[in-house]
DNA sequence: AGTTATTATTAAACTAATTGAATATGCTAA
DNA sequence: TTAGCATATTCAATTAGTTTAATAATAACT
């Protein structure tokens, strides 16, 4: 169901094809919502025959024959009623934090080794929103603020902004993770 | 695949009957894998095949009997082998923050509304930790310091710990968006 | 010339997850 | 006393998501 929408947004954002879709959705709602290309073929089927989106063939020369799909006045409607209901919490299902969990099943090294591993995940995808906020968002708030009418990159900004936070957070929690755990080998080791 | 681990964990940790794993696995778990009563049932009905779970029967006078599981060795050889296996950043999927992208399409004023219900939400799940926190944990780490070998509440510390700055830096940002738009809608209607 | 890579879409099979009930027991409160 | 609630589990149907691969066109490398 929130498939639907979540294309229905980036495809209001900026038409495009299954294939652009299907490549992080536009390196946007990517971060947030992310499918297969099969689920989003088989989604942009299902909206076609709703009228929410409207496809657009496009020939081309140098590449295969695409279609562009639009969203109608109808999906627009209805993306707007869907925009004002209000969100539950999104359900957290994070396999890493079930294995912290169950931590002391296995050996002190091989925890460390994971949260090392899993910190540097997140510092990479750190590196990636940061990359994108320099790009995009390098005077943010700022101009912003004299500007009006293109609240389209405001509300992108704030995304962004959360997934930095999110981050962030992530590589604090390891340090501190990391940092704990020392200490408990140490105070297991050392004083007797 | 990853439920069968979360259930894994849970029982470990205490084995415990389908509708004690229903209502929230325990408590704990529960906070970073969900899943319903059906998917647990089945999924349990699996486990019991491989030999990863067994069953008790317990036979109960004031309610209808049950069936405690328990992991076998077998499921606890299996558990180990994967608590080794490094972990993938879990893919956030987020109804609210598709919503936030597209927030440019509807008013000012529901979009500060749905962000303020929403950090009601977080702050609750907030209150909900600090709860257990207290409860729990109240002389963490100090404590646990001078003690040793009670590692299964280090590691349920540290998830726990996660949960908080989680929730904490949804409310920081849901302050950061709702200043931010409302300097927009001031800078907007006043300095012309 | 032939292999690999990228763009672009579709098909089929399978697994996982959700939704809505049904069933059964006994407790509690109107 | 009977309606509703908590415990406890199971069945059926549907929807969502994953996996694998087929197809097709061209670019780009070797």
């Amino acid at each position: 169901m929130s498939l639907a929408y979540a294309l229905l947004v980036s495809l209001i954002h900026e038409p495009k094809s299954g294939y652009d879709l299907a490549k992080q959705f536009d390196g946007s709602v990517g971060f947030f919502w992310q499918a297969t290309h099969q689920q989003i073929y088989r989604e942009l089927t299902k909206l076609e025959q709703q009228d929410l989106i409207s496809a657009q063939a496009i020939a081309q020369e140098s590449r295969p024959d695409k279609k562009i799909f639009s969203v109608t006045d109808l999906g627009l409607a209805n993306l707007k009623t869907w925009l004002l209901q209000s969100s539950d919490l999104a359900p957290v299902k994070d396999e890493f934090l079930v294995k912290i969990y169950a931590g002391y099943l296995i050996s002190h090294e091989a925890i460390v080794k994971s949260i090392h591993d899993h910190r540097q995940l997140h510092q990479r995808q750190l590196a990636t929103y940061r990359e994108i906020e320099q790009r995009f968002f390098s005077d943010f708030p700022k101009s912003y603020l004299q500007s009006t009418g293109e609240f389209k990159l405001l509300f992108a900004y704030l995304t962004l902004r959360r997934g930095i936070t999110f981050e962030q957070g992530w590589l604090d929690w390891c340090d501190d993770a990391i940092g704990l755990l020392q200490n408990a080998a140490h105070s297991d080791l050392g004083d007797t």
